[in-house]
DNA sequence: CCTCATCTATACGGTGCCGTACATTTCGTT
DNA sequence: AACGAAATGTACGGCACCGTATAGATGAGG
């Protein structure tokens, strides 16, 4: 049993999401991708309501259980730490879903109440870090602000770097983040 | 005549853009908004395409005409210009819109490469303004980024500021970009 | 192999929206 | 005041999607 399964629905509606905002997580459009009929689907779930509310749950929890924890867990200094988060938390794959709840809880304060759960707890990390190297607390504040901006903003903004690839202006603006207090 | 005009239609596109991005961009319910029915719609608009379209070219127009213009004209040394953009450029009302056509622009081409012209415009003149004071064209580009995906990414950050309001905290990374070169 | 629970396909009515066709009102012009 | 163009209202067919009902397929356990 469990042909399709509801983690199948789940996964469907976050690529669905990430794809196209929430807008785009459409039932029968997800049972085609899937390729069944609906037929099912709402044996798992009460509505489309449903789906969403259980797709936020599952978003939320590979932000927190997996990424943070990983991160802690490898070790190094500070300054490996916030990389790393900047590629694990900020990875790609999760990425795409991060920015589309991003999007959505710009319009919707039940999703925005779940992001600053998660913001929250992505900022303390950073501030955690900053503080390793970094002694005055407004410096933090502002370090960490300015790099957790840089990590979602990049993917809003569409510059052109004469000079330099994307990756390598990012890098630069990184570097800069992480360099010891004047 | 023109009881309804085309201008108004774009307007309240604009707002629904702003309120639940491009899929809340119905013409009917516009209709509904303005206190008419979609019978004249049409009459201005080749449907509903179109009006989008229209609605960017308007964006469009506001961003670049009005705003980097105007902060340019008033002069003032890099600073404060540097502040006046994030003021204007970045100002409310134009922002919220801004970061719908943003957020539309992660998944649709046409957007984005309108999205691109714009930006590149807004980080010449950020390159220009820290060019004023600080030499190194590396650190130039850096803090260029940074600002603007500060201006950008706070507005899809939830985060709480222990002892601080949002502005403030905002108003610290900010001071850290302005700061004179080390 | 048969049975029952589980999952799926099909069919339906309802809703919100699009775009068109045409009738109707409104207002400047004569 | 009457005309005609511009703007609006009304009505229609179509589409995509929701959620429900029900019948059929499928696979585990006897």
């Amino acid at each position: 049993m469990a042909r399709t399964t509801r983690a199948r629905w789940i996964e469907a509606g976050l690529e669905a999401l990430a794809e196209g905002g929430p807008d785009a997580v459409r039932v029968e459009v997800l049972a085609a991708k899937l390729g069944v009929t609906k037929g099912g689907f709402y044996g798992y779930f009460d509505g489309r309501p449903a789906l969403l509310a259980e797709m936020l749950d599952e978003w939320e929890r590979r932000c927190t259980k997996e990424i943070i924890a990983q991160a802690d867990a490898e070790g190094g200094d500070a300054v490996a730490r916030i990389r790393r988060v900047g590629q694990l938390s900020f990875s790609e794959d999760l990425h795409r879903i991060d920015l589309a709840v991003r999007a959505w809880a710009r319009h919707d304060p039940s999703v925005a109440a779940r992001l600053r759960r998660i913001d929250n707890e992505r900022m303390e990390f950073l501030r955690r870090m900053f503080g390793a190297f970094i002694t005055d607390p407004d410096e933090v504040e502002a370090r960490s602000i300015l790099a957790f901006a840089l990590a979602i903003g990049r993917h809003f903004i569409a510059v052109d770097h004469p000079g330099h690839t994307k990756r390598e202006a990012i890098e630069l603006a990184g570097a800069h983040l992480l360099r010891p207090q004047a």
